[in-house]
RNA sequence: GGGGGUGUAGCUCAGUUGGUUAGAGCGCUAGCCUGUCACGCUAGAAGUCGCGAGUUCGAGUCUCGUCACUCCCGCCA
């Protein structure tokens, strides 16, 4: 039987009392972290979400208490009254907040009890993902998710204050969308009263921000949830929350202004670190030139050097067939890795292929030059002329990848930043921001043989590429801007088309028919005829933006509430089969049996 | 759609060349213990080796298939 709350009321959290509270008759209420049972006296260590505190249980205080607590076992909840006192000479626990009192105990009650759990709380083991998210109501007690989960609420929170002093106001847009089928896979929902017809959970309140500045709102920001069909990753949900912002009236560098200030006031107000403003601001064109991606973790060096010209005349044929088709030969100085194995640089090469790439050259920088099995095919002015370009030492190893453009940056590129990693240059509590700018406005899909849109279809051109859209569209940059945060895109955004005339161009140059335009995206047409201001605006990633803030390795671990890779909840089971009579209601019809 | 990893007690894992009755730590149960804090000591219970086939005198171990979890590529306007 268990104890009745009755009129107890809770006086203080557990991970709350400090000395300060020495003498204090207090009351805690919370789960048994661990139970210490030395025969005489019992320690209890009571947790809430506030930390832990020791609860001393003296049989000679009070045999009652005393006898319950022989009974209690780990997750038991309880509520306890006692006397906050110092710990005795000596017992003081200088690696607990609470270690330096304790709570003597007059009366216990047992509010209710606990089955063995399937897995210890204690975080020193780490437990199957599987097993965590079935049981997720407890994976959640652990303090790291208790405090990440806390850490979101202040996020959020200070991200709302900030939008309000800004002049933002937050409006919320309609779950139950239209589906647009550009850009990721759309989740359908049917409607009954609509039959054969189908909404779409909004990948993102895109067009319903640009409504809200013409609109004039002026200000507006959501934290909002959106939703995408695609695969998972360790850094993607299928439904994930975004800030999203809009503005009217302001060009791309204010809005950068107002954004990078936002996010200082999040580092400020979670972890009291000064993220130091302005931040740098890169172009597309030079990220890859310097980093090989677009997305460079900046808390090291390392640059990518193009040694084309360098080789492109050299007796090592595949450098320099490389150089003569139009691609390019790029190379990196891992500084001081020439002790490296034959296992290591396999391991590179390997990790290169992933991105595409055919093979990875190498050489260490030895007192008497290059060890390598291409040193043989260059001359020494070639030799003296590489080293000069990578700032070559002994003791160096140099990594070189000749590909085409696009393969040799990104498996280059890729290939910094797991060496970074690998030498533990990028350390997680060190917060390098970047803006990357001008991305290209059109990227051609050689299988759809059309242009499709880099960032969006509403993305405005920048103002001085504008001529080429008619001339050579693939050229034109946009007034885009993703910020990046140690080598991971925390957001992105544009300066919007707000001209119908212009939207309507875009849509050609994408190879959307005027009809089909009307009919996806006539709405926003008719609104941009009617007034529509200069806008711009943005939306950041929340979970991303946690999984730095916490030190988070997965996604997961900064969502209450996460699905597994393939895309379901083991807690609650979904996505589940429903009855047919629900189908035939919404008029739906599965194509295969169910199993 | 593709590639890699994992799956053995409630949890975390070990398990040799295919060979007797599958082990450890933690947890759990019982007993002891008045200053511990991942308390300690003693004893005990606990297994569909993910699932299904196959090879074999014999499979946790080898082969094939399959499921789940996970990391990555593609995908993610």
């Amino acid at each position: 039987m268990n104890d009745k709350l009755g009129t107890w009321e809770r006086t203080h959290r557990c991970g709350d009392l400090t000395t300060e509270q020495i003498g204090q008759e207090v009351c805690v209420m919370g789960w048994v972290q661990r139970r210490r049972d030395h025969g005489g006296l019992i320690f209890i260590d009571l947790r809430d979400r506030e930390g832990i505190v020791q609860l001393a249980l003296d049989p000679d205080r009070d045999p009652t208490s005393h006898q319950k607590a022989e009974q209690i076992r780990n997750e038991f909840v309880v509520a306890a009254r006692g006397k906050v006192s110092p710990r005795p000479e000596g017992t003081v626990n200088p690696k607990m907040k609470t270690g330096e009192v304790e709570i003597e105990i007059t009366e216990l009650r047992i509010l209710n009890r606990s089955e063995t759990l399937p897995f210890m709380l204690d975080g020193f083991t780490e437990v199957a993902e599987n097993i965590r998210l079935k049981y997720r109501f407890l994976d959640l007690r652990r303090n790291k998710l208790q405090q990440n989960m806390l850490m979101r609420h202040l996020v959020a929170k200070t991200v709302r204050n900030y939008f309000d002093d800004q002049g933002f106001i937050e409006i919320e847009t309609p779950v139950l969308t239209k589906s647009t089928p550009e850009g990721a896979r759309d989740y359908l929902v049917p409607s009954r009263v609509n039959t054969g017809n189908f909404y779409a959970l909004p990948q993102s309140p895109q067009l319903f921000k640009q409504l809200l500045m013409v609109s004039g709102f002026d200000r507006y920001f959501q934290i909002v949830k959106c939703f995408r069909d695609e695969d998972l990753r360790a850094d993607r949900q299928p439904e994930f929350t975004q800030i999203d912002c809009e503005l009217s009236f302001v060009n791309r560098g204010q809005i950068m202004d107002i954004m990078e200030g936002m996010i200082a006031e999040v580092f400020k107000q979670t972890l009291g670190y000064e993220v130091s403003l302005p931040l740098p601001r890169l172009s597309y064109a030079e990220a890859l030139d310097r980093f090989g991606v677009d997305n460079p973790d900046l808390r090291f060096e390392m640059e990518l050097q193009d040694i084309t010209s360098l080789v492109a005349e050299s007796e090592f044929k595949v450098f320099a067939s490389v150089a003569a088709s139009g691609g390019l030969v790029k190379a990196l100085n891992a500084k001081g890795c020439a002790t490296y194995s034959r296992k290591d640089l396999d391991g590179f090469t390997d990790f290169a292929k992933i991105y595409g790439a055919k093979g990875l050259a190498w050489v260490k920088v030895n007192e008497d030059g290059w060890q390598s099995p291409i040193a043989k095919f260059f001359t020494a002015d070639e030799i003296a002329a590489m080293n000069t370009a990578l700032d070559a030492e002994v003791g160096d190893l140099l990594l070189f990848m000749a590909d085409t453009p696009a393969i040799a940056n990104e498996a280059l590129g890729r290939l910094r930043g797991h060496i970074g990693q690998k030498l533990g240059l990028a350390r997680k509590d060190d917060y390098k921001f970047v803006w990357v700018t001008d991305f290209p406005l059109l990227e051609w899909d050689g299988e759809q043989r059309r242009h499709l849109a880099v960032h969006h279809p509403f993305t405005a051109p920048l103002e001085e590429d504008f001529g080429l859209l008619d001339t050579e569209p693939g050229k034109a940059r946009a007034q885009a801007y993703d910020i990046v945060l140690n080598g991971s895109e925390i957001g992105g955004g544009s300066i919007r088309i707000h001209d119908q005339a212009i939207q309507s161009r875009m849509f050609e140059l994408l190879g959307i028919g005027a009809e089909e335009a009307r009919e996806k995206f006539g709405f926003l047409l008719d609104a941009l005829s009617f007034g529509a201001p200069p806008h711009g605006g943005i939306a950041f990633g929340l979970d991303r933006l946690m999984m730095i803030l916490t030190g988070s390795d997965s996604i997961r671990d900064v969502i209450a509430f996460p699905k597994t890779q393939k895309a379901s909840c083991l807690l609650s089971d979904a996505p589940n089969a429903v009855d047919d009579k629900q189908l035939q209601e919404l008029g739906v019809r599965l194509r295969t049996k169910q199993k």
